[in-house]
DNA sequence: CTGAAAGCGCTTACAG
DNA sequence: CTGAAAGCGCTTACAG
């Protein structure tokens, strides 16, 4: 795929002339104006804005002179100020990879909606699965005072969850469970066992079946790959090490992977099991340019994108439950306990294909 | 596609005891700690942890003696505090419609890194295209004052454009171009004045060409539209008003509308030009259930997605220039200077297949 | 019922 | 070279 810029356009539509520097003060209204403005003291002011006016028995009337004002002058509290003083930051903080899947962009969604549920701002960070940015991006999400962080995709979470400990920020790891934190995680093994069976129902004795991305000694992939391993024992197939390729999570180390097997075996497994939907954009680039090879090759996929659902290879893919890893990790944070080192574990699905409900998804 | 829950896993794989309630003050550090421990006075100390220690003459040996500290402690500034007593949050927001598609992941992951190489803290905020969560989100942004502020995919941008002026908050819409902000555009007459001419190629006089998507008075569907109807008349096709099907944003929707069209023309066009990646996901679906409908039709979309460009449908995709975008958003940042109602456009590319430069993304 | 005051954790002119 | 002090905009016991 090549990028091709065509349309050499006009730089500016439209040109109006510069409006000069921007006062970036703009006279900021603050609970001083807004007191003065409707006549009362601050702190009567304060009541009337945090809704505790009727515990501090301020009358109505002055509450309805505070709001009025309030209206008047476009008064908003600085939530800064209110969050230094209370001690707490209505921050809610979400550290992913990336979004361009719909694996992290469901957990970044989900985990929005139940952050602003609470009355939490959601600030949600993305690593590129960069060691250095992952620090970085925690340190600031600690350095704002985050009052929950949830991490996932992370390469070590552990330090994460130290630094979050030393600072009394609570923290949640989602398929990434350590000592120092309560984890979340997704039923690998049950998935992959399940996802396998299934790969090999009808396949012939002595089929080959392939394992294709991820990263060894990495918690999900070795425990998806001890479920695709116990499902093909439990069926009389011997498992095959050399066609077992945790070749990372990019698309075109996946491709590559792929290619190499097939040069050296003189063709592909009867069927696959893909670890990530990332190395299923890497198989499904190859199957585009050599569909050939892919003649009878059945694939499972850990994970579900609705285009590579619509692809004419026979799939089962498996979507992850988002939201319920996101809600278990908001009902941990609701009920205030540590729980440090426990593990809650959350059934993914099968998606099955079936023409009465399509396959689409609300934009 | 229905969802199956399958393996009714046990909730927990492992049971430590309950730790009890999180201490949630922990003594936090502060830089009053930092200066006992130093041995210095307070100011010092936050020159040294502002990097400001040389200009304010502090001697090497004491800032010395302050890092030391800061480590020892654990010690990190309050960015809140810092942010109030500085009157600047060091925030930049973001506004998205959501995560799920390649454009807007790509315009968030894009924001981010420019936020951060700038030292600001990025929020995105997502609003499902909810006119209610659009406000929240804004209001939210605002009160954490946020020095910038991205809006891309909103109904109604004007609103949000007051509110920053008002609070002095600087704001930039993504393809929204109103008059109380400055805009940068991707070139939609353009781009699919190209998608429409490429489409036409090969075929025959007479051809039917259709326009799948968007919603009609929306600045981009409507420009997007004028580049279609330009191209064809161009090539002596007549615009054919039964055929520009402006469905919305939702696959079904995309997909419903296409199957009407068939069954009231007894035919798909010979090509058509999709508005988006949500109408083509509802292609897509609609493609997988009744394949043989699609023989022989050329179908273009603004928009790119890395398995949608595998599918065998004879299909030319347009990539948004997001990092284009997002860096025109910054540069004008940057300079500080207001250019309300001014627009600056950025040409998006297309994705031309070619089998030697494989189409993937990094992970 | 209401107001004056302390204080959250910083930064930064200002005075030594 | 260093320190005491004011103040960012709030909230909230506390005293009237």
């Amino acid at each position: 795929m090549e990028m091709i810029a065509f349309h050499a356009a006009p730089a500016r539509e439209r040109q109006t002339e510069c409006k000069g520097m921007v006062k970036s003060g703009a006279k900021r209204v603050t609970i001083r104006d807004l007191a003065r403005i409707a006549g009362t003291s601050i702190s009567a002011a304060s009541f009337v804005m945090n809704d505790s006016w009727e515990r501090h028995r301020i009358s109505a009337e002055t509450a309805q002179r505070v709001r009025r004002a309030a209206d008047e002058l476009g008064y908003r509290p600085n939530a800064k100020a209110r969050a230094l003083r209370r001690g707490r930051s209505s921050l809610a903080g979400l550290i992913v990879p990336h979004h361009r899947n719909r694996f992290f962009a469901g957990l970044a969604e989900h985990f929005e909606a139940g952050a602003r549920s609470r009355g939490l701002v959601p600030i949600i960070g993305s690593t590129q699965r960069d060691p250095t940015v992952e620090t970085r991006v925690a340190e600031t999400l600690v350095a704002q005072e985050v009052e929950l962080l949830v991490v996932a995709g992370v390469g070590d979470p552990s330090r994460i969850n130290r630094l979050c400990r030393e600072r009394g920020v609570r923290c949640v790891n989602v398929d990434l469970p350590g000592p120092d934190s309560f984890s979340v995680v997704t039923d690998n093994r049950g998935g992959a066992f399940e996802l396998t069976r299934r790969l090999l129902r009808g396949l012939p004795e002595g089929a080959t079946v392939g394992f294709l991305g991820g990263q060894a000694d990495e918690y999900a992939t070795e425990l998806r790959l001890d479920g695709y391993r116990t499902a093909l024992k439990e069926s009389g197939h011997l498992s095959d090490g050399s066609s077992v390729l945790r070749c990372g999570y990019a698309p075109q180390a996946a491709r590559d992977a792929l290619d190499k097997l097939h040069n050296e075996a003189g063709a592909l497994p009867d069927a696959l099991l893909v670890n990530s939907i990332t190395a299923f954009e890497g198989l499904a680039t190859y199957w585009r340019d050599h569909p050939e090879r892919f003649a009878g090759l059945r694939v499972a996929c850990f994970d579900w994108d609705p285009f590579a659902a619509c692809l004419p290879i026979d799939t089962i893919m498996l979507r992850q439950d988002v939201e319920g890893l996101i809600d278990r990790c908001f009902e941990w944070f609701d009920t205030g306990i540590d729980r440090a080192g426990e593990i809650v574990m959350v059934p993914p699905q099968l998606a099955i294909e079936d023409p009465a409900t399509p396959n689409t998804t609300e934009e």
